[in-house]
DNA sequence: GACACTTATGTCGGATGTGACATATTATCG
DNA sequence: CGATAATATGTCACATCCGACATAAGTGTC
């Protein structure tokens, strides 16, 4: 499997060791690309949050949430879904087409 | 909320009854949207199963699913999540870029 | 009609995700 | 250095999702 750089970027950036991320950690390419998802849709997040100027804390209550979560959002924590991200964009009023972008943006 | 023509037929083929499926269904915006994204989603399992010449049950065992589920998924039925929706479509061949194409299709 | 195949729908136990809370860690400013 | 705000991490009860199974409904073919 053959990993763009940006894509090694970001999971280095988490902490992931990684020449090839998908070897080390025994990823099949579409595990690979599912988490490249989830990292580009979690930062997304985070870029939505500090462009407004806002804390977790306020984003979490806006989205009926807690702090914590979004911050486990942020960090694309195993726990939090796709189904979380996606939802907690579009209420921050990130459009459809904003989301996809996000995605593309990963690839 | 403005809903595409795109859309409405979308929400109709299903049975949601819909001048504007927000409205009629008191969907925000925001949730308005996400249900489109999964039918999206939805139309585009069902659209990469069939241009293989596919089964539901035979996606299913490559998916490691059950053939109910398949079917639930390109019904966007609530009990499933974007993010099996997400893998689903990974796990058939698609790529991150290919998952935007489609979200952002149902914009 | 009967049969085989495919897809749709309903249900359920177990797995996973979620909000909430406590608590740490990390700034930033006197 | 405290003190305050923001973010990160750990845990847990409760909710939601998932695969599995049963079964209904649709689609041909004979």
């Amino acid at each position: 499997m053959q990993m763009l750089d940006a894509g090694k970027k970001r999971l280095a950036a988490h902490g992931w060791r990684s020449g090839d991320a998908a070897d080390f950690l025994c990823l099949s390419s579409e595990e690979a690309a599912f988490v490249e998802m989830k990292l580009a849709l979690a930062g997304y997040v985070r870029e939505l949050r500090t462009t407004r100027g806002l804390t977790q804390s306020e984003v979490a209550a806006r989205l009926g949430s807690s702090q914590s979560r979004v911050a486990k959002m942020e960090a694309a924590d195993p726990s939090v879904s796709v189904d979380l991200l996606v939802r907690s964009l579009l209420g921050l009023g990130a459009s459809p087409a904003d989301v996809a972008r996000a995605i593309s943006a990963a690839a």
